[in-house]
This record gives structure tokens, sequence and C-alpha cells, in this order.
DNA sequence: ACGGATTTGTTCGTATGTATA
DNA sequence: CTATACATACGAACAAATCCG
């Protein structure tokens, strides 16, 4: 009888006060009726109806405060920027460029004390290294060293496409954070020299770990940018 | 009697569980008590546990699989990095540096262009703008042009103290995130001379705008850190 | 300065749905 | 199929913060 019963009524909730927003019954700065009314109006109890307002909170929505009432938020000016995860693949295609991927090197190869340390390796595990140059409209952007253990790789892995997150999830992998490091240096004589920077591009590099949900670190990488080519957005919070 | 009526009982609980898994109680990868089991053993109603099992999921410290259990999850070998906003001065203290300040400049003036846009100024407002360079053990470390809309300052600006952050809490204005470009040039004119950078140290920029609860921007600045002083950590996340 | 009205915050009890072993 | 465990949902009550007369 109830057709609903496949989505929860909390998310509909979410998408009833979405709607309201959006539509322009309810505008920026906006107070929203109290939880009784509103909970009352939406057809669902008060709980119910807090935890979508909890949700929305969260995605800072609305904004709520003790004795006196929930407010819509202004709309911030931003978008995500490198806090949100994402390969170099997605990277280049959300600046509505054409990736292209140049090939140095493959292969099994033994691990360095850094890989050993970051990748949590056991004896004489070895380790996965794709070297390559990221191109954006052809342009060389990044210079990227990517190096898997190979226990993460049971069947023998199978690197068939330019993005590795795409690939490893192919092998049952999926990658939910990464602890990464910025740093800058003025030249490296081997990667200035493939990307074409002259003596006065920096490189800007990101050396990361990458961990799955369980945090298990799956994916060690370092990405040599042209600090004339890219900027870095980041959303920082206080805690 | 209950001299804990001023702390919420899913506060208490978090706690307890946090101690729980830190005293050794609950180890890595071990299961949880039922949700039913555990609220009856916290002297809680299960909704109440729940609140406390959602905050600690949300933090990453439990993982609940439906139908199967709750479970402690591994320690993620990480500390915040740069997506958590904190000040210059907070920087230097947390390496454990002395933090120090040449304050080259301050005092109102006209707004530029950018100034305008980013700090969504009236006509004709001016903004207070301050130039220093922060020092860590008495070594330069980053370059910092702060300016603050005259709006935000109702009362006349009291600026006596190195934390540009501390003393806007003191008007009654409190940052809540920032949105934060990074890039790097090799050189600047001034400024590299400034910093007592030879020609082969680059400038890792943070230009930064702030806002609070309400996105309203009350600061923007800009960071010129000594590239060969400063290695960013950042956590990136998966949506 | 006080009290009552309003609004959000916390807590409990209970029932039912859904996923997994 | 059944038992267990997590997910969703409702109703009710009281606490705490705020506002206003």
């Amino acid at each position: 009888m109830n057709f609903n019963y496949q989505t929860p009524r909390y998310l509909i909730a979410i998408e009833q006060i979405r709607e309201k927003i959006s539509n322009g019954e309810l505008e920026p700065e906006e107070q929203l009726p109290s939880e009784t009314a509103l909970a009352k109006e939406l057809g669902v109890s008060r709980n119910t109806l807090r935890e979508a307002l909890r949700i929305l909170e969260e995605e800072n929505i609305i904004i709520r405060k003790h004795g006196i009432g929930t407010f819509v938020n202004r709309k911030p000016t931003f978008q995500g920027g490198i806090e949100e995860l994402f390969s170099i693949t997605e990277l280049i295609e959300r600046e509505g460029k054409q990736p292209g991927t140049e090939i140095l090197f493959t292969g099994y190869v033994e691990p360095h004390r850094d890989d050993i340390k970051e990748l949590d390796l056991i004896e004489d595990e070895q380790v996965f290294l794709v070297k390559r140059v990221r191109t954006a409209d052809d342009i060389p952007l990044v210079y990227c060293i990517d190096k898997i253990p190979t226990n993460i790789l049971r069947n023998g892995y199978n690197f068939n496409q330019d993005s590795i997150f795409n690939s490893l999830e192919e092998e049952g992998v999926f990658i939910d954070y990464a602890k990464t490091q910025m740093y800058t240096i003025a030249y490296h004589d081997e990667i200035s020299k493939v990307m074409n920077c002259e003596e006065h591009i920096p490189l800007q590099i990101l050396r990361q770990v990458h961990f799955d949900k369980s945090n298990r670190p799956v994916l060690y990488s370092i990405n040599y940018f042209r600090s004339d080519q890219i900027t870095f957005n980041v959303l920082r919070r206080k805690t």
C-alpha cells in the first residue's frame, strides 16, 4: 500500500525542504517554521524531521540556533577543492580539457625505504611501479610516479587504462582518502627536463598515500605539477 | 543527585566508548556489542546510544555494517592538515617553534578591485590593511598581507596582538572557514628580498578569503611562504 | 528583574523494516 | 526459514536558550 517504503521518509523530507529553498518559497536568511509545525506540514514525526534537519545543517544548507529557530543559510560562493580526492584524469576533465598519457615505465620493482614505511609493506614484497607524464590538451601538466603493493593485486594487475583509481576499483580496491603532503622545489634534474620546464618554473609536488575504508594503504604516488599550469583550491574549516 | 545532569548522555556514552577503545577493552577490528546490549550496559536508551555511534562513525572511529555489526576501525596514521583552518601563530606553535612578528604596515586604505570582489565591499568602504613578516625561531617563514572590511569593525579595530584570528574574536567576529587558493611563483621583486630568499627558493602562496558561519567574508589574506621552510599536509576524501 | 511563551536540544520507549549469516 | 543486528519511524516528555511583555 505504501509505495514509498523503499525511500526513507527523512530523505523525502530533505528533498521537500531543498525544493522549498530552490523554488524560492524559503529565501536565504529566512526562518523555517518551527520543528513542530514543519513536521506536521510534511507529515512526519518531529524526530524524523530532525534527522532531515541534522543532515541539512551538516551540509550548511541551514543554520539552527538554540532557542531562536532554524534559518536558510546564505549561499556559499565556494566550489570544492583539493580536499576532495579525485584522480588526475578527473582533475583535467573538470577543467574541460582533454586528458592524455605518456607512459615512461611500468613493472614490478624492489621498494625503497620510503615505500616500505608508507605502504606498510611486508618482507620481500615488491611494488608495481608506474611512471607517466599526464597532459591536458597535449600540454604536459604533471609527472606521476605511482606505486602499488603486490599483495593488493591478488590476481596480477591488469593496468589497462589511464586512471589508476578506476583500474584499482576493477580489482575490488576502493580508495577512500589520501594523506597528502604538498611542497615546492625550484628544479629537478630529470623531471624538469621531461616536463619542458625552463629553470624559472618551480615544481609543485603532491606526495600522497591513499587508503581504503579500513585505513589500509593501497597506493603511494608522487605528482610533480608544473606550477605555471596549476592552482589548487582548498576549503579550510575551523574545528 | 545526578552530577552529570549538565552533560548530555550521548556525549558521556561517546567518552565511555572512546575509553573502552583507548584502554584496550575494545581493540581495532573488534566487534562492539549489539546496540541493544551496549545501550543496556551503558545505561542509556538505544536512540541515545545511536546518536553516540553516529558521531563516532562520522569521526571514523568505528565502522557500522548493516545487518552485521559495528566494529572498531583501524587507527589512521594521520594528523590533521591544511584543511583544518588555523592561524599562522598556531601553525608555528604546533611545530614547537617560537612565533615572532615584524610589522611592516597597518592602517586603513582604499581597496583594490580584487578586495572589493572577494570581500563583497560596499561603496567607498575602506579596508584595514596589515603587512607583516612572521618568523619561526627568528627565521622568516611567511610574508602576510591581511585585509579586513571596515564594516566588520564596528567600534574601531584594536589590533594589539599577533593573531588576527584572536583579535577578530574579541570584536565578536568568529571565522568558520576559508576559501583558499594555493599556487607557486619562482620570484617576487619585493617579497623575495624581504624574506631573504635567494633566487632559487620559490614562494608558496596561500590566497585566502575567510568567512564566518553566515558565509559573510570577513578577512582576505595573502601569505607568501618560503618553500624551503614549509610542507603542507592535506587529508583528501572521496565524496 | 521576572515570568511565561516559543523554539531547539536531549532522552526514553516502542514498533517495524531491511540486510546478513 | 530463523535469529540477529542495524535502519527507520513515531510519540511523548522534559531541559535549555531565547525573546518579549
